[in-house]
DNA sequence: GCATGTACGTA
DNA sequence: CGTACGTACATGCT
């Protein structure tokens, strides 16, 4: 290839795209329903048109762009050919009034639209893709008509939509060729042979691409084939030698014209400067949310990336003079950056930068600080008027906590606060914020003097990278405050999320003591039955076999015993409890139970077996609680997980039985909300019926049974209240008949039966369930009582199996997220009343809807009384929260 | 050594 | 074909 010292890096880039072709493909992919103003005009076309363009722009990034649309008015191939395009359905109504709002999108984007009568856009896509390559720009193509595949060449390209309107597949020559087995140059011979219906050009009978390609590559070109047309053996020869004539014509026929008259050549197809008011108010017409957001996002990644970092100017300073320092330059909000180590409830710091946004930023090493300077960096760290940023502030709290000192006046947490912006993301990683928020690199930009360095120990550089992080918290943290702001989640992250850092950092630095001697006593007792069912196991079927293993579960039970087939996995049959304990009741076999025990067993035994080493020298246990994974807003539990400690069977139990009080502590305390979701889903519903059964203070369950079945309260049986509870509960997930008849094994139809009654008694529920996935299908998220969000872009997607998650993600996400945020406030709010009334009692645990607290001698009375006010007070439902307790001296005992 | 799939514990 | 998590193990990839 030749090349000069004047090549640009990146050739200009034309984006071309087939109006019609990719409207009509997504008018027919994306449901009308879902897709609707709510006056009733339907927009899927224009949606699924304007999602695929977002995401081309977004993605290749061209430099030139124009839309082309056919006309009504017939071709040039209507002249040639009356048959052409004949028999075909009238196109809808409601696609033909969405073709005016894809112009209208057009325009407001300042994208170029051409239409040629006597033309199809396909003639104008060829004229201007040849143009392009003339005048040495790259060509890519969007559209869905395959036709377009003879312009295919080095210098152009096609974007085929497979599958709705999500994904492109990139067309180049070798993917024609892979695909059909002929160079895209000859592409239009063998659609002549095969012939296209929607055209109504009919091929040869019998030849589908295979045959064609196979000819084509055996003759060469199609000249030469119709040539040597005698030579075709067979029932095809025949056919191909009686359709000839219709050969030709299609080839005639699809061959695209390109020299259409153009007003405009390819340089002259530039993206205009857009309005963003007014792309603002017809998007607002259109219902558009997150297309807006997607739009919007995909301009500011659009634009060019500054690839700078960040200036930072290290003072060195003389030992006792960091309070001055301080007092000088962090009197503004100051990012903070910490190296070192920290988990299991306590951490070590190594070495910790401050920088505000401007002026000089200091580097420390904690362990070399002279008495003075370290007494003043802890008056500044736990000075709640001295604004800090951190990001990340859990881990170093552990860390300076283990040195007596307390981090307090945080006022942004910069991962905890993208977390807020973004929940469905899992990691925060510092670098990746700067870059998306920032448009910045996490790097100095700092001029080195070159002595610096000179030692080569590399200790500069890494003092310096630390202060690069403090400066770019700070920076960050600024940005993430407005983006909050403009989201609605600023008190949730002042108000609830960053104060709660502290409370968890004390949770797990406190920890919960367990009887290691019980849970190795335990161990060794489920040790000994899963030997047993192993060995029983083996002895049944007649080797040996590894139960732990699927596959070879698989093999023993559907191979060698022959037992039914289960349900599909993606790599052979389910051998999971449910499915086997299916088969146990169909198809007995002895091996199923032992499995099953086995299963039990082994569950338990690794649980207890893992538990045992993470019990520290004073027999704690210490969490690590991580507050930025779960989308929904709950918090997680990790190393070890303590928020799924067994609590279903008896022996599960009995790990329970390990968690213990110390000394000097008496007992344990549990409190934990009842029903607190289907509270919350009374109180947001506002469903009179599912509020008064709230009110009665009966049992819950039983109440709404006895309304569903019109029965009073001492005729519900244990029977019809489990029907209702399993309805109770299926319905914040979004369950269905058909799920509920599997839970119940009850016929579907009986299901939907019940779920109907179910509805006739609760209307307001099914009325709000409903309109909360169709709000968030306009908004683009979903919100909690807090006003925590969760985004869900898929209620929009073409594929129904993701669209359906999305809905019942939408149905969950506000109800398991309030929750979360009452559970939230409650621990907040019990944490500050504990230490206002003095009490030294403390709180060890959150598992979701319960809090485990150790009760210090001769406070139990005082600290239920105010758990209970702090929790039930948390927040004012329509069904008001109710709490239970117990106590004693394991968290089995706690259990009430 | 790492990612994926299956299974299963909790709310 | 019911949400949200974390962990363990087997398996198959690099």
């Amino acid at each position: 290839m030749a090349t000069t010292a004047t090549t640009p890096d990146k050739r200009d880039r034309l984006l071309l795209l087939d109006g019609h072709s990719l409207a009509y493909r997504a008018f027919f992919a994306l449901p009308v329903e879902n897709f609707s103003t709510t006056d009733g005009q339907p927009t899927n076309a224009v949606y699924g048109f304007t999602s695929m363009l977002i995401n081309v722009l977004r993605d290749e990034r061209p430099t030139h762009i124009a839309v082309a649309f056919d006309r009504s008015e017939p071709t040039f191939r209507h002249e040639q050919y009356v048959e052409y395009k004949a028999g075909r359905q009238k196109t809808p109504d409601e696609f033909r009034s969405q073709v005016s709002l894809i112009f209208e999108v057009l325009d407001a984007l300042r994208i170029p639209r051409m239409s040629v009568a006597g033309f199809e856009a396909d003639d104008i896509i060829a004229t201007l893709s040849v143009q392009a390559t003339g005048a040495g720009l790259e060509t890519l193509i969007v559209t869905g008509d395959r036709d377009a595949f003879q312009l295919v060449n080095d210098d152009v390209t096609i974007l085929y939509p497979i599958r709705g309107v999500s994904e492109l597949s990139r067309m180049d020559p070798a993917a024609v060729e892979a695909k059909y087995g002929v160079p895209p140059e000859r592409y239009r011979e063998l659609a002549a042979l095969v012939g296209e219906s929607s055209d109504n050009l009919p091929g040869v009978p019998g030849v589908g691409p295979k045959t064609a390609a196979k000819w084509l590559v055996k003759y060469g070109d199609l000249d030469t084939l119709v040539d040597r047309v005698e030579e075709i053996k067979g029932k095809a020869g025949d056919n191909l030698r009686e359709h000839l004539a219709g050969v030709l014509r299609n080839q005639q026929l699809n061959k695209l014209d390109t020299e259409v008259g153009l007003e405009l050549a390819p340089p002259q197809l530039t993206m205009g400067q857009w309005d963003r008011d007014e792309i603002h108010t017809l998007f607002d017409s259109l219902q558009f949310r997150v297309l807006r957001e997607r739009l919007y996002s995909s301009i500011s990644a659009a634009e060019p990336e500054a690839d700078e970092g960040f200036e930072v100017d290290l003072d060195a300073l003389e030992p006792g003079a960091l309070g001055t320092w301080l007092d000088a330059n962090a009197g503004d909000r100051t990012g903070i950056a910490v190296t070192g180590t920290w988990g299991r409830g306590t951490g070590e710091i190594t070495a910790l930068a401050l920088a505000s946004k401007k002026g000089p930023a200091v580097h420390l090493d904690p362990a070399e600080l002279i008495e003075d300077d370290e007494r003043a960096l802890a008056a500044y760290l736990a000075d709640t008027a001295r604004p800090k940023a951190i990001h990340e502030a859990k881990g170093p709290m552990l860390a300076l906590a283990a040195r007596g000192m307390r981090l307090e006046g945080v006022t942004s947490d910069t991962a905890l606060a993208a977390y807020l912006a973004l929940p469905g993301q899992r990691t925060f990683d510092l670098a990746d914020l700067v870059l998306r928020y920032l448009h910045r690199e996490l790097r100095s930009e700092t001029e080195d003097s070159g002595q610096l360095t000179l030692d080569g120990s590399g200790e500069e550089e890494a003092a310096e990278a630390l202060a690069v992080r403090a400066r770019a918290v700070t920076e960050l943290a600024d940005v993430l405050d407005k983006d909050l702001d403009k989201r609605g989640a600023t008190r949730l992250l002042h108000e609830v999320e960053l104060p709660l850092v502290g409370v968890l950092a004390g949770m797990e630095r406190a920890g919960i003591a367990v009887d290691t001697d019980r849970l190795a006593g335990l161990s060794a007792s489920l040790g000994g039955q899963v030997k047993e069912q192993e060995q029983q196991a083996h002895a049944v079927v007649g080797h040996d076999f590894n139960l732990g293993s699927p596959k070879q579960v698989q093999q023993v039970l559907f191979d060698e015993l022959n037992l039914p087939k289960t349900k599909r996995t993606k790599t052979g049959y389910t051998t999971d409890s449910e499915a086997l304990t299916n088969l146990q009741e169909k198809d007995p076999h002895p091996v199923l139970d032992h499995i099953l025990r086995w299963r039990e067993v082994a569950k338990l035994k690794s649980i207890v077996d893992s538990l045992i080493p993470m019990a520290d020298d004073a027999g704690r246990i210490h969490t690590t609680f991580n507050q930025m994974i779960a989308a929904t807003g709950r918090l997680s539990s990790t190393d070890p997980n303590l928020q799924n400690i067994p609590i279903r069977t008896a022996e599960g139990r009995q790990i329970r039985e390990a968690f213990v009080v110390a000394a000097p502590y008496e007992s344990l305390l549990t409190a934990d909300y009842s029903q607190i979701e289907l509270r919350i889903m009374a109180h947001l519903s506002e469903d009179d019926a599912l509020l008064e059964a709230f009110g009665t203070g009966a049992d819950f369950h039983t109440i709404t049974a006895s309304r569903v079945f019109g029965l009073p309260p001492e005729q519900i049986d244990s029977e019809l209240r489990a029907r209702i509870k399993a309805m109770n509960y299926g319905l914040a997930y979004g369950l269905s008949a058909y799920g509920l008849s599997q839970q119940l094994r009850i016929s579907p139809d009986e299901a939907r039966g019940l779920m109907e009654e179910y509805f006739e008694q609760f209307g307001g529920v099914r009325d709000y369930l409903r309109d909360i996935v169709a709000k968030a299908r306009q908004d683009g998220y979903t919100e909690t009582i807090l006003g925590r969000r969760r985004y869900l872009p898929d209620l929009n997607s073409d594929n129904r199996q993701r669209r359906e998650m999305a809905e019942r993600m939408a149905l969950n996400a506000p109800i398991q997220g309030s929750a979360a945020d009452i559970v939230k406030v409650a621990g907040l709010n019990v944490d500050r009343a504990l230490r206002a009334a003095g009490l030294t009692s403390r709180m060890l645990l959150q598992v979701h809807d319960e809090l485990v607290f150790e009760v210090a001698p001769g406070e139990l009375d005082d600290l239920k009384t105010l758990v209970s006010a702090e929790m039930a007070g948390a927040y004012d439902l329509r069904a008001p929260l109710s709490i239970s307790m117990g106590t004693g001296q394991t968290w089995q005992d706690a259990a009430h």
